[in-house]
RNA sequence: GGCGGAGUGGCCGAGUGGCUUAGGCAAGGGCCUGCAAAGCCCUGUACACGGGUUCGAUUCCCGUCUCCGCCUCCA
């Protein structure tokens, strides 16, 4: 970070996006959430920015082979629905979460169906400069023209045995060339499919991103994020042929960060594995989903993050006892820059040591475990007063985005609001408090107790507060 | 088979060659409260195992065991 200089104004920011054929499930979710918390941190630096985030509705099929299908078209075929009805739930669903979650929308969501003539036009520069050659299932990608192919990820390809996981297929020169092109099977007809100069098809999974972001970054930018699992392979493809397209002995991207992954039990996600917990299961089962989000910013974005049902819930129990505490310091002041954090702290000096702290945690790689460590931290140090917690909850919550200003610890324990409660039990509930106050200013306690537990019963719980009983539906 | 990563106190999870009390959750004790809830204070003494380097290692090196990831799909 500290050394981290823009090509040019504003940041570029590619983030690979969802593949729309089922619904995210909460591995899906660090990498939006990684990619927001650096979003964050850009801003934090002052620099503008301008994130891309693709929306998959073709080309991701379910094996790399000849015959892989169409993640798309087998879904559409699964639920009986049209491929554009898969996109558009699932891609409404991927929405949803992120909003749950407090991640800032992307300047861009391009659909890769919408960009299909462009896919044909950069595979078919890259076939004229001879990196390509064809097959009967398609235009491949010769790996060999591709000077330092695969260094990002520092890889043995020698050591890779093709048969073994990689798959064989007939006729491909090396086992890491990979089809830009899917052409269809004589009497296999696709739903999606365009023509192009290798016959009907559609196009490679690789080659979208390599497409979508150049046409809305421009030929190179700064970032690109994604998951560990793509640095092997779908992020080498991506600089082997973008590289090859652009010819101009420049690197493509000038940045990769790739997050780890959520594992559960020890092991990863995988929509392919089966049944995997989504958001909305959190929510159900009582969780807030900033609970979730808060869980993820405990682990460092680089190391694999182990879910278990007890630590969702210990981020459960920390945001409401986060948001109990930074209720009674509302209103916070806006920060979203370190300048703006630093005017603010030169007023409250007892803050100046947090924001040094968070400054640094946030410049060493995200460190967001070492931001959330502070804030606890500056909440219950002495030496600060309710301004100077102000401020310090002020810039964390810029880089964490818990939406600590605002969050209700109604929402946080799922609490229905004032305007949900029942008229008529309403003032039923009214009586029956204010008798108990009576109760206890008669030291009635016995009366008092039993009246809770009448109000218990109807799913009330009364709480005595210096201000007066305060009661609330559960 | 190749390559890469990891094993931290009840749980999650940072971090470091000699004190960081990381932090959180849970637990125990206390304060406060008629009680309760919330809040606040205190407590825990951990770094897979065996060697080695070092004045000193959880932190470096080697080995062992276990686990995970990538090399099909996957965030």
């Amino acid at each position: 970070m500290e050394d981290f200089t823009p090509s040019g104004s504003p940041v570029g920011l590619y983030s690979c996006g969802p593949t729309v054929y089922s619904y995210p499930h909460l591995g899906n979710m660090r990498p939006y959430v990684f990619a927001d918390t650096l979003r964050r941190a850009l801003d934090w630096k002052g620099l503008a920015l301008r994130q891309v985030v693709n929306i998959t509705d073709v080309g991701h099929a379910v094996a790399d082979s000849d015959t892989g299908e169409d993640k798309l078209e087998v879904a559409a075929a699964r639920e009986l629905r049209s491929v554009e009805e898969i996109a558009t739930v699932y891609t409404e669903a991927f929405f949803a979460d992120m909003a749950a979650l407090n991640v800032q929308p992307a300047h861009d969501y391009p659909r890769a169906s919408a960009y299909v003539p462009e896919m044909i036009e950069f595979a078919a520069r890259l076939a004229e400069r001879g990196y390509t050659y064809v097959l009967p299932s398609g235009l491949y990608f010769d790996t060999t023209k591709s000077p330092g192919y695969g260094t990002l990820a520092m890889m043995d390809i020698a050591g890779q045995r093709e048969g073994f996981r990689v798959e064989h297929v007939e006729g491909r020169r090396n086992k890491t060339d990979f089809a830009l092109w899917r052409s269809e099977e004589p009497g296999k007809r696709r739903v999606m499919r365009w023509d192009s100069p290798w016959g009907w098809g559609a196009p490679g999974w690789h080659l979208e991103c390599s497409v979508m972001s150049m046409a809305l970054l421009g030929d190179h930018f700064d970032v690109h994020t994604g998951g560990i699992d793509h640095r092997e392979l779908h992020h080498v493809n991506e600089i082997a042929q973008s590289e090859a397209y652009l010819g101009d002995g420049q690197p493509w991207v000038r940045y990769w960060l790739h997050n780890e992954f959520l594992v559960i039990g020890g092991s990863k996600i995988a929509k392919s594995a089966g049944p995997v917990p989504r958001l909305a299961d959190l929510v159900e089962a009582g969780l807030h989903p900033l609970a979730y989000r808060l869980f993820l910013l405990g682990g460092h974005y680089r190391s694999q993050l182990d879910f278990t049902p007890e630590a969702v819930e210990s981020a459960q129990a920390t945001l409401r006892r986060l948001v109990t505490r930074v209720e009674a310091l509302r209103p916070l002041p806006a920060v979203t820059t370190y300048d703006e954090a630093a005017a603010l702290a030169a007023g409250q000096p007892p803050a100046r040591p947090y924001l040094d702290a968070i400054d640094e945690a946030i410049a060493a790689d995200l460190a967001t475990p070492k931001i959330l460590a502070a804030l606890q931290e500056s909440l219950r140090d002495p030496a600060l007063g309710e301004d100077d917690q102000r401020v310090v909850v002020a810039i964390a919550d810029a880089l964490l985005g818990l939406r600590l200003a605002s969050l209700e610890l109604r929402e946080v324990e799922g609490r229905a609001s004032a305007a949900d409660r029942p008229a008529g039990q309403a003032e039923a509930i009214e009586s029956l408090v204010k008798e108990r106050t009576e109760a206890r200013a008669a030291k009635d306690w016995p009366r008092a107790d039993e009246i809770r537990a009448q109000l218990d019963a109807l799913g009330v719980q009364v709480t005595d507060t210096p201000a007066g009983p305060v009661w609330e539906l559960r």
